[in-house]
DNA sequence: TTAAGTAACCGCCCTCGCGT
DNA sequence: ACGCGAGGGCGGTTACTTAA
């Protein structure tokens, strides 16, 4: 659950934001299936028919499992996804995706929310170069990546933003920023997830997850009083420290609610 | 010690959008 | 209408682990 990935890794290459194909996985998802039954049960049920088996099993095995899979959120998702819109589901696809690719989440932290502070509104695929050639400098993969790669992840980095719906599609090097404003389904579900893998009430509103949306930890204890209307959860802050009131037992309790609303 | 398995990396090559 | 080049799918290769 909580691996530590000390290295940043060229797995973006294997697929990118994968929106559709993620949405027919969850479809075929049941609890405890390993990714090498997902793959067998994906291969079988001809839902794939575009892509080879050995396409399949890289989108499964290489994007699907480490963002779905080993974090548990797939049996979550695969009920919230016939439910929500597909802009909330694609920011919790962003959640699973930017955890299991550290790049992509520091990129968005340092780099997208940066530039759109700044005043700029765009973001072009040398921001991007520059970025993971300095971060290729400071050691933070496993070993050096060539030319190629540099170049190659830049441009994933780029497409998975857009994918996601942060950046304006299409090809052009320069890409608009398309700040995305967290949904109420986005905050409850990521509030809850993360209190559910053991962080306490500080450290849950102080995640970095919170970032992929441009929200500091003050903003998000604005968000959660927001929701405690709903009578969702209960927050009490006084000075910096914020205690809060959980309303909910399980996850599934949570995704009752989304589903309802 | 080595065969088998797995994760990470690389780059070919097709596609698609853009400019002319 | 068409050539060009960037983007990204795809599959092979390399390097590292694990088990016998």
């Amino acid at each position: 659950m909580s691996d530590i990935k000390p290295f940043y890794t060229t797995q973006l290459q294997a697929g990118l934001g994968l929106v559709d194909e993620t949405k027919l996985l969850l479809s075929l998802y049941e609890k405890d299936l390993s990714a090498n039954q997902l793959y067998e049960k994906a291969l079988d049920s001809g839902l794939f028919p575009m892509v080879s088996a050995r396409r399949l099993r890289n989108i499964v095995v290489e994007c699907f499992a480490p963002r779905y899979i080993k974090t548990g959120g797939a049996e979550y998702l695969k009920r919230l996804a016939t439910h929500l819109s597909s802009s909330a589901i694609n920011q919790l696809f962003l959640i699973y995706t930017a955890t299991a690719n550290e790049i992509l989440q520091d990129f968005i932290q340092e780099i997208y929310w940066d530039r759109y502070s700044g005043g700029r509104d765009s973001i072009s695929t040398d921001d991007a170069k520059d970025f993971v050639g300095h971060a290729v400098r400071e050691g933070k993969t496993q070993k050096p990546w060539s030319d190629s790669t540099i170049k190659r992840v830049s441009s994933y980095l780029i497409g998975c933003c857009a994918d996601y719906g942060l950046l304006s599609g299409g090809r052009g090097s320069k890409r608009a920023i398309q700040p995305v404003r967290i949904q109420e389904s986005t905050v409850l579900y990521l509030a809850y997830k993360l209190h559910f893998d053991g962080l306490g009430d500080n450290a849950v509103i102080n995640h970095k997850s919170w970032a992929l949306f441009g929200l500091d930890g003050s903003d998000v204890r604005e968000e959660l009083k927001r929701l405690a209307k709903n009578g969702w959860l209960i927050v009490q802050s006084a000075g910096d420290v914020t205690r809060i009131g959980w309303q909910f037992k399980s996850m599934e309790e949570v995704i009752d609610v989304i589903t309802q609303s």
